[in-house]
DNA sequence: GTTTATCAATCGAACGCTCGCTCGATATTG
DNA sequence: CAATATCGAGCGAGCGTTCGATTGATAAAC
């Protein structure tokens, strides 16, 4: 739960100190939304959250979340439909526990990722880097939330529309604090950290593809730093 | 319908070269099609075959197309249901129609443009701001194929794949070549290739999001090909 | 010029089915 | 024996799809 500040340099590295088990992740959850489930028990609360989630994920970026019944996930998990109510109010519920709890989890993750670094620089390569690991590990979730942002309701969409203009302002200030310090030449800074999330968003979009050809997420890393880097340097720094 | 091998420069004259309209492509939707229709006559065909289309877009980019009901659409076309069985098979059959149209549309605009284009840097240029102007013109188009392509039947998704990977192996064809004559320096020609595409897709899939800010498509050309250039630069060619 | 016949085009009520969701009954546990 | 947790048949609504009835325009017959 606790993240230490430094930059990640593998995947491997990074799993060990962000420590994100669907465990936890569930749990988390149950803490925060429990006063909306029926099921008090934690142990009991967390195990069944855990398949209904996983359940989910699984079959939503299978077949899309409207297409998917509550029938194929009762199949799935194992609980009956009235097993199901017990821990969701609604199926669009069930879609908003996953956005919310995905928004905080990886809002929460970038901002101490980036804690106690300051060099424009730096930053970037830390956020990018802590970006496309957070969603190796959690792609299903990150997938999941890209897909189905617009079939929420409007406040939930809202949302997550605010979280992703967020996320990209991120590295908007990290670009503008660069050419600001004449480390990074001047160009749209704006433009640049829509394209880079371009970039950051197809890992997980196009994960198959990647994985069928070998690519590892820290080659993709390397490879978004290096073409990140390539357009903002000044002239004489190649 | 004819259009001229040379690079387009603006929207605008792509616009007049490609002479993309609607009508058009429901002309020639028809013609191939016609005998999965009943109706006969062209003109009353191709003015319904509009409406169908132009609403079957416009309700799936908004809510998605499994949960758009063939009532929404009746209702928006002011066809009746019956009506609109006269033009299509089934629900999946309409998807199909708008899938394969865009495909090969897409396809036969890119070859052309590339005709008689033999520098790599040039090819580079030319198929991308022909991408991005194609998808600025049929953005409902690309936006329909991308998200709703994993929901269609297996042998119609696997058509989508295969045209996917089809458009990404010209970009890296592409760059392949530049680095076969030295024009680009040494890099992962495929995975370029790859991080091209996602920042061709991003315009169509956020457009709104670029169009509040105020970037239009010839801005978007530029930098994406700015991006690249640079990302393939040797060293001595700043 | 009027009526009749023809046929493509359109309609919309109806069918069978699946959906999200509920709730009284049942099982499990301390 | 409470309290907690789970079950699953059943509800009304809405879905994709069908098909006999209806329209409207054109051609044939008188």
């Amino acid at each position: 739960m606790t993240a230490s500040p430094t930059t990640p340099t593998s995947l491997r590295e990074f799993r060990r100190q962000a420590n994100l088990s669907l465990q936890g992740i569930c749990r988390e959850m149950f803490r925060e939304a429990s006063d909306r489930m029926q099921v008090q028990g934690e142990t009991v609360a967390v195990q069944n959250l855990m398949k209904i989630l996983d359940a989910t994920l699984a079959l939503a970026n299978k077949k899309g979340f409207a297409a998917m019944s509550l029938r194929d996930l009762s199949a799935r998990t194992g609980l009956s439909m009235g097993g199901l109510y017990a821990y969701i109010r609604s199926k669009e519920d069930l879609a908003q526990l996953i956005q919310r709890q995905g928004r905080s989890l990886s809002q929460r993750v970038l901002e101490q990722a980036l804690e106690g670094v300051h060099e424009p620089r730096q930053q970037l390569r830390t956020a990018i880097r802590t970006h496309l690991y957070l969603s190796e590990i959690l792609r299903a979730w990150f997938y999941f939330s890209y897909m189905e942002a617009k079939h929420l309701g409007p406040e939930e969409r809202q949302k997550a529309v605010a979280s992703d203009v967020e996320s990209e302002a991120l590295f908007h200030r990290i670009l503008q604090a660069g050419q600001d310090t004449g480390i990074f030449r001047q160009a749209d800074a704006q433009l640049g950290a829509s394209l880079l999330k371009a970039l950051l968003q197809d890992w997980y979009l196009k994960r198959g593809k990647y994985r069928s050809r070998g690519v590892d997420v820290e080659h993709y890393a390397d490879t978004v730093i290096e073409m990140m880097e390539r357009f903002l340097a000044t002239q004489e720094s190649h």
